[in-house]
DNA sequence: CTGAAAGCGCTAACAA
DNA sequence: TTGTTAGCGCTTTCAG
């Protein structure tokens, strides 16, 4: 069993000296003798002295917690995004505690008030789809907790965020294929009510009518697996059918793929197709998937690095910090 | 900004009452009136009190956090394992602080020192690959703070542990390609020095030679791609060359599977294949991976579970609890 | 330069 | 049944 955990007190009694003289010469104070300090600092060492967290949490009265919501963890895309947020946040003495709102709305809103009664000191989010209701982040703002959005975001809130260029990433794709030749590009998007969804879409909007093309064509598919396998069919039997798919991500972009093999088709030749965030699902599929890269990691570590900045400004800083990074093509073989 | 957090003292004040008299009826303390009991707790529900975590962590002196390492989040196998841990842990009021050691030994040792200074209540650790030293978890238990292992294990040490059984997973894959009148199957096994390896190695002999099959062939792959890459080109190269292959994992099985394909042959006709713990990646390659099922989420449970128990137990319960976990075959289409 | 004392929020032993 | 008090480990006035 362990002895006893060192503290100040025993510090101070090994050295005859007072609990506070300890404390100065640990922290650095600036009134303190250079001797003292040194002995007490030596006695630290030798003893392997550690503050006891939870006394200087409730002195501080900071729990050094971060609280982190996203859908949910096991997609690889929000296991790197944590990842990068972890690690910066670990690097600055603050630990994460991680909640899965499942794409749940509700959920999540159970998950911001747990975590606002742990005392949480900031709150890092990426809100589930279908959230739309702004009133929980207002809460959260109001209670004098930063927050950030990562990933997704409530548009028009004066939020911060980090999120990754959809519309650039579809755009540049859309365009790519344009360069390939492609005349008869479709879009199989998210949902109409998902912002990423909707950047998305608009970039690659943007990208056909700025290349003068008119054939357009968008499908919902709700990021559901049988609704995607049913418009990619519905685009199968269209005629002239499309020379290229633009998918709202790679799941989509697999199921794409799965109904052309099926009809006999070979994608990157008879059909281009594109997904989008690369997951590794990209490249062990067969044939491998071009994509669109959202660079995960580095979205939760500069969105980390955004609340690092406003837990360490307080109140003073509560303006709009947001940054969106871009994406990027990743060219495989399937266009 | 926040106006000022609800402590016991202004629920006093209003009531005036002691602050014992509050702190006694918010936790049913006997010794209570009933009409002051009733009205304390009317007041705090009204004021939405909740005690403050840091004073009750402080005065407990316990951190309500268990430390929880794993090689690396995102992996699908660690994040679901770390989920179903997670949320057992958070049901019981725990906070899980959950590091990642790359699979290196020695930044484990630097996190299990960190995670004990900051006084973590628990630990669950999935060990790194190369990990045999068993010092530093000797240290924690030392310390005093129960430990278990999960998917991993030092032998011979006696601490809790829960792992999937590796060995009669990969006995049964075995038998399955036996029983589909395979007659050569070689083995892709992973490190000759890591235990899973080696259950999983002896699950396959022992199968071989359950069944008198005179073949044998085990390639020890180091987990690296190129290598697992020769290795598979070897066997092909063999006459007769093997009708089936049991890989260590998914991962060298989608290597494997490449090769095949580079060479002309049928995966799941002209060779079988099998993988190890169902990653996803085993149901998006084509074709689609038969594959041995490891039940991560389960496994991360429980092994939260004995933990909880040891933390509830204090020191009593020291002796060891160990769960080995079934596999499941999972069969598609490469077997 | 150093010590004594108060206080953070909560619980619990002791008094009344 | 309720109040008073002390104390958890640490920092920070305020005195000396």
């Amino acid at each position: 069993m362990v002895s006893h955990a060192i503290t100040l007190k025993d510090i101070a009694k090994q050295l005859n000296v007072s609990v506070s003289t300890v404390s100065r010469a640990l922290s650095n104070h600036p009134r303190i003798g250079l001797k003292t300090k040194e002995r007490v600092l030596a006695l630290a060492e030798k003893l392997n002295f550690r503050p006891n967290p939870m006394a200087v949490n409730f002195k501080n009265n900071k729990s050094r917690n971060i609280g982190i919501i996203i859908p949910e963890l096991a997609k690889h895309f929000y296991s790197q995004l944590i990842t990068g947020a972890e690690q910066l946040a670990s690097r600055h003495g603050y630990n994460v505690v991680i909640c899965q709102s499942n794409e749940n709305t509700h959920k999540e809103t159970i998950l911001i008030e747990a975590l606002l009664h742990s005392r949480v000191e900031g709150l890092l989010i990426c809100i589930a789809n279908e959230t739309i209701d702004a009133a929980p982040f207002v809460k959260i703002l109001n209670s004098g907790i930063p927050l950030v959005f990562c990933d997704r975001e409530i548009a028009g809130l004066n939020i911060s965020s980090v999120i990754s260029n959809d519309y650039q990433g579809a755009f540049a794709a859309t365009e790519y294929l344009i360069h390939k030749g492609c005349k008869r590009i479709a879009h199989l998007a998210g949902s109409e009510n998902v912002v990423n969804s909707q950047y998305r879409k608009q970039g690659y909007v943007d990208a056909i009518s700025k290349h003068g093309l008119t054939y357009q064509k968008i499908i919902y598919t709700q990021y559901d697996k049988s609704q995607a396998q049913v418009a990619m069919r519905q685009l199968l039997l269209a005629t002239p059918r499309p020379e290229a798919v633009l998918c709202y991500n790679d799941y989509v972009a697999f199921d794409a793929v799965e109904i052309i093999k099926e009809n006999e088709l070979e994608v990157g030749k008879d059909i281009l197709i594109i997904g989008f965030a690369d997951e590794p699902i990209a490249q062990y599929m067969t044939p491998k998937l071009t994509t669109v890269l959202q660079p995960a990691f580095a979205m939760g570590e500069q969105a980390m690095e955004i609340l690092l900045l406003k837990l360490k400004e307080g109140n003073k800083a509560r303006e709009q910090m947001s940054k969106i990074l871009d994406t990027q093509l990743v060219i495989r073989e399937t266009a």
